[in-house]
DNA sequence: AAATTTCGTCATAATTTTGTCACAATAATT
DNA sequence: AATTATTGTGACAAAATTATGACGAAATTT
């Protein structure tokens, strides 16, 4: 499957990795810079389908780098700044900047700003026909299929079905699920999956029980 | 469905990629020349709807390449200048020159302009007529038959529908559909879009349940 | 400029989704 | 076999989302 690719530009090496490293657990491909020059290479070169820029960085400052982008692009920039004066929100805005994080951040909030602005700016995967038995999942049409039959999956059904499908085989806790599918920044019972297994598999038909409970863990999607 | 196709001719690569860029997110199909040689030999090769041509190249100015284009072809023609003098524009128009956008133009000025002209010079996607059940669609005449009876839909029905025909059997988002039939430029509820589709479904008649609800998301139209 | 149509917003109704809970069922352990 | 831990499931009410009618402003036509 298609992963969205997200461009991080960053002078600091520590705090990029960490960016990093949270990113990549979310499952994006993620795309390093340490500086605007270096950021605009990468961006010519590579498919990117979000930025998130530091502000304050050498050679050239990320509003520099964000005018050069917007040149060419309408990709979502996300912008990393120390200050917090209102101008400068201002001054982000005119540029073009679709959000704004205020160091120091926590990496939840960043995720959630991120799928936030993804969400908002409609960057998706790409459309896919696939084929479980009886099962077919059209991504593009955002349509199931249960034995020829059209199936309404509602969206956490939906997003959880293709959570399963993305990492098939897959032994998935609860915890990654619901950070997953409901979004790290969720705080509710573990118990909530089960709820949405328990449709799932009603709504599957006979494909339901490819979703094997692993006892202790979570749920595993079987192809 | 057919896409109107539109080649800018631009030595300037940034100012191309961004033009590109805005016409391709109003749903056109691009082709690019970045010089007079080089849009002739696409000229002869593609079927062009629209040209948009910087009047200043090297090699060949746009022009002269006008004038070539004029000796086999009515496509309308925007020419782009940087200079606003007087004569320069009548130079233009004994050329066959359509319109006229001075430098430095806004993207929103240049869109309008563009969508001025197909419309001045009736370029429409092609005579197509299409049926859906008792939906019959005739897009030259721009007219649709609900069950035999002619039906009036208002502009913004019409692209809306047209939209959906265009992409049928895809889960559209009411972001997506905001920008293509309002434009990108439009800032505006969301839920706008519900009450297009109440309208359309009305008017649909029968047919109006190809209109799918794709909850958390948006719209589908099924054929 | 008057009349008509279109269009966006709002309030409210209708519908669907979702999380939780209680209890049943099942598996693991003693 | 009994106990304990874990998962399955139906029911239900709250929350979220969508449908719809109405209304006035804006645009278009007459």
């Amino acid at each position: 499957m298609y992963q969205i690719n997200i461009l991080i530009v960053e002078d600091e090496e520590k705090l990029r990795k960490l960016i990093k490293k949270y990113l990549f657990l979310e499952g994006f491909h993620v795309h390093e810079a340490s500086n605007g020059i270096e950021a605009l290479k990468i961006f010519d070169t590579e498919t990117i389908d979000l930025v998130v820029m530091d502000v304050m960085m050498p050679f050239k400052n990320g509003y520099e780098v964000s005018k050069e982008i917007r040149k060419t692009s309408q990709v979502p920039i996300i912008m990393l700044t120390a200050r917090s004066a209102e101008d400068d929100k201002l001054q982000g805005f005119d540029v073009g900047i679709d959000d704004y994080v205020t160091k120091p951040f926590s990496t939840r909030e960043l995720m959630a700003r991120i799928k936030a602005l993804l969400k908002r700016t409609n960057v998706t995967s790409t459309n896919e026909k696939m084929q479980f038995g009886v099962l077919s999942i059209d991504t593009g049409a955002r349509r199931i299929l249960v034995d020829g039959e059209d199936m309404t999956f509602s969206p956490k059904e939906y997003d959880c079905l293709m959570y399963f499908v993305d990492n098939a085989n897959q032994a998935l806790s609860r915890e990654q699920i619901l950070n997953r599918v409901w979004g790290f920044d969720y705080f509710g019972d573990d118990r909530t999956v089960d709820t949405v297994i328990k449709r799932l598999r009603k709504k599957m038909g006979i494909e339901g029980d490819r979703i094997q409970t692993v006892r202790g863990v979570g749920y595993r999607f079987e192809v």
